[in-house]
DNA sequence: ACGGTTGCTTACGTTGACGTACGCGTTAAC
DNA sequence: GTTAACGCGTACGTCAACGTAAGCAACCGT
């Protein structure tokens, strides 16, 4: 019995309203997405209702992620979904050996998969530079409003208990 | 004569097509933005044709920014662009010298004006964190593809043309 | 067994952010 | 001075991404 075949137990199957509640989706999104291929449940129940793992539960996460922090449209994201990726490739790999694949397929598969992600990468990098061009641009404006702060300060009469963005991730 | 007071180039204003054409965005876009307060021309010629200065310019590619970068909506934008930033209290101390504001008035003014500036810097370093979070998984496929490759460069022929993610921003 | 909760499908409504079209006045190059 | 391009206001259209509602079936705790 290997860690793939490991039993389930029964807080790892979720039905809708609680991978909603998990991942802050509504049902309904939960719906629209699979109504737009974007997710499948892993499994039904007898009255035809859905059953969800944790897998899914990262899709979910992923899939918002992409949309929020990327702007990408469900168009998009259905494209970024649908190339597979390395653990996808190492399944087939495994457990059919490739299946019936030859091996210059076997490699376009893989090219194909290396360039798509790697755009994403090129993608994610381009949008990191931008927005942390916007912040160093934000964070001058920090600066010179405390200056013009120490300027008041230094006429008034009141405490100065203003602290400076001390804080935030680093670089 | 100030740099404030020098003479404006005739290219320096621009009537709506030509800022449209110079930032990527529609003349409908300015003017819907414009409806809901986001900009305002800086000026009008006599046929009530909007004119727009290098400073408009700035200000519509903020908001894009805002937009597309951060994933605002044009309410969120708003707030954001109406809260004061260090420019204008500038302009105001040195052209009214605070006009008839009291020394409190001016500080909870600074006050205000820089907590909302924190505020968004904080909102600037959670994305970047997050993105950069999503970026180091997404470069971590890219290595396990690179490994599967490698594996499969081992039994194979064919010649070995495929580079890995040498470019984009360090750090 | 049964009532409250949850889920299903189907269908129509909504909201933000514009696109598109129209009739008309204005500007600018010739 | 004409005319093609540009701009104006007004109004209706559109599209993605869901929200909301209705009627009915299935689940589950007691």
């Amino acid at each position: 019995m290997t860690a793939a075949e490991a039993v389930l137990s029964t807080d790892d199957v979720l039905p809708i309203g609680e991978l909603a509640q998990r991942t802050g989706v509504t049902t309904r999104t939960l719906r629209y997405w699979e109504e737009l291929g974007l997710i499948r449940p892993s499994g039904h129940r007898g009255g035809g209702e859905r059953l969800y793992l944790p897998a899914d539960m990262a899709r979910v996460t992923r899939i918002r992620d992409l949309q929020e922090l990327l702007g990408f449209s469900l168009a998009e994201v259905r494209v970024v979904l649908d190339t597979p990726d390395a653990d996808a490739l190492d399944r087939v790999r495994s457990e059919y050996r490739w299946g019936d694949a030859s091996p210059a397929e076997r490699r376009r598969l893989l090219v194909e998969a290396a360039e798509a992600n790697d755009q994403l990468l090129a993608r994610l990098d381009d949008t990191l530079a931008r927005i942390s061009a916007f912040r160093d641009e934000q964070a001058a404006k920090s600066r010179r409003l405390a200056e013009l702060f120490d300027e008041l300060d230094g006429t008034d009469d009141a405490p100065n208990d203003r602290r400076g963005p001390e804080e935030g991730t680093k670089r």
